[in-house]
DNA sequence: CGTCAGTAACTATGCGCTTAGTATCTCTCA
DNA sequence: TGAGAGATACTAAGCGCATAGTTACTGACG
């Protein structure tokens, strides 16, 4: 007993798994502790920041000692990278079950609601996601650009298509289109769980203002 | 000369001062060096975070060694402390300098377009205020949340005056109030003054669409 | 001469990560 | 079926380095 040193292998997990939602968003293959130690970094990495963020945070936070990190991951900045680009594959999955029937009003309404519907859901999340890039290896980095140059089309391409099916030629149709990302974006910063919106209802009001952002001006000033 | 232990005090100045734009920012009491000091703490924060960021690489980049950080402020976190409630306190002079006469319309795109501008202008200083604000001290932090507090209501009180001189009972003010401040917000994230919008061009940009987002929602369906 | 801005050296602490070891599990073989 | 080997998840302890902040001192200025 005095010589004891290492943990039970198997059997009862001696690791606590956090409650925040975020076990949802990882990749079926990893292990449980593995999944424990992504969930707790995320707590760690939104409050803290990645550099003010320890491996004693993650780990103990989850009843671990620091080395257990390194068993599942190389380091603590590929459990950053694991985090984020977990992130965004969910945002991007979600935009791509998008029904491709219905018309051009309905398509981007269906994807402003579902896409602050996620990040108002995993605002803790999407907090890295947004915020804590700078941090990434240069190749880790890259490969998050590139999920993000791709969430960026859909938005592009639907608020182009509304915009066409208008047919209005004084718009400028990508600055609206970065408007409308940046609204469903910057929700993360703000947004707490307990305030008076739900996920869904703030997803539907950024629905209906997106809609508005991409009226024809000469509508907006009939009057 | 083996026991030279200081440097040259005053004549040529030992100080390089970054050139970020950002030396209008901070209060005329301080001294020219403990504005450097800031200056070049904005550029380290916005790239590496709080954090990230030692005193080592604040006052290297200038000139001098990190021990004279502390002639100027008592500690690193007060260096942040002053970066934020200075960005604040400007952004919150520049609302106030907005015209009193005029009508709603014109006082909310008055006020858009100068935050846009101010916060694409100073895009770097805007991003440490926005993002990097976990590591300041309760007391400094509640000064900070004081005036957030204050810029959030000039807006508000804009979008009611705006929405109220069109009497429109539907519209939920204080979520489009938010989410047009939202939108000067995140520019801060993305924003390069090598792309394709100068500050004063995307403000113009961001007040229109903030007049469409406070239009009259059956202003927009009356097609 | 006194003051003060800044330096060089240092201190105490903490960090990411490694290492040697342990307990347990799984598989194979007789 | 039981024993032994190999593998593995994890711990406790530690390493090498770096950090924020402190201290004793210097040189220039008024």
């Amino acid at each position: 007993m005095a010589r004891r040193r290492g943990p039970r292998r198997g059997g009862v997990p001696a690791v606590t798994p956090p409650r925040n939602g975020s076990e949802r968003l990882w990749d079926d293959d990893l292990a449980d502790v593995a999944k424990a130690l992504l969930s707790s970094a995320v707590e760690c990495f939104a409050v803290k920041g990645f550099h003010g963020t320890t491996t004693r945070d993650i780990t103990t936070t989850i009843g671990l000692t620091p080395g257990a990190l390194y068993v599942h991951f190389s380091s603590k900045e590929e459990v950053l990278f694991e985090v984020v680009r977990s992130g965004h594959t969910r945002v991007l999955e979600e935009l791509r079950s998008a029904p491709s029937t219905g018309n051009a009003d309905g398509r981007l309404r269906w994807l402003v609601a579902r896409f602050v519907t996620w990040h108002a859901t995993h605002h803790t999340v999407g907090r890295i996601c947004q915020y804590e890039l700078s941090p990434l290896e240069p190749e880790h980095y890259a490969h998050v650009l590139e999920l993000r140059g791709r969430i960026n089309d859909v938005f592009r391409n639907a608020v182009h298509r509304r915009v066409d099916a208008h047919r209005f030629a004084d718009q400028d149709v990508n600055r609206v289109a970065r408007a409308i990302l940046s609204l469903g974006v910057d929700l993360v910063r703000w947004y707490r769980l307990d305030g008076e919106d739900s996920p869904s209802r703030l997803g539907e009001f950024y629905a209906d203002l997106a809609i508005r952002m991409t009226a024809s001006p000469r509508t907006v000033t009939v009057r």
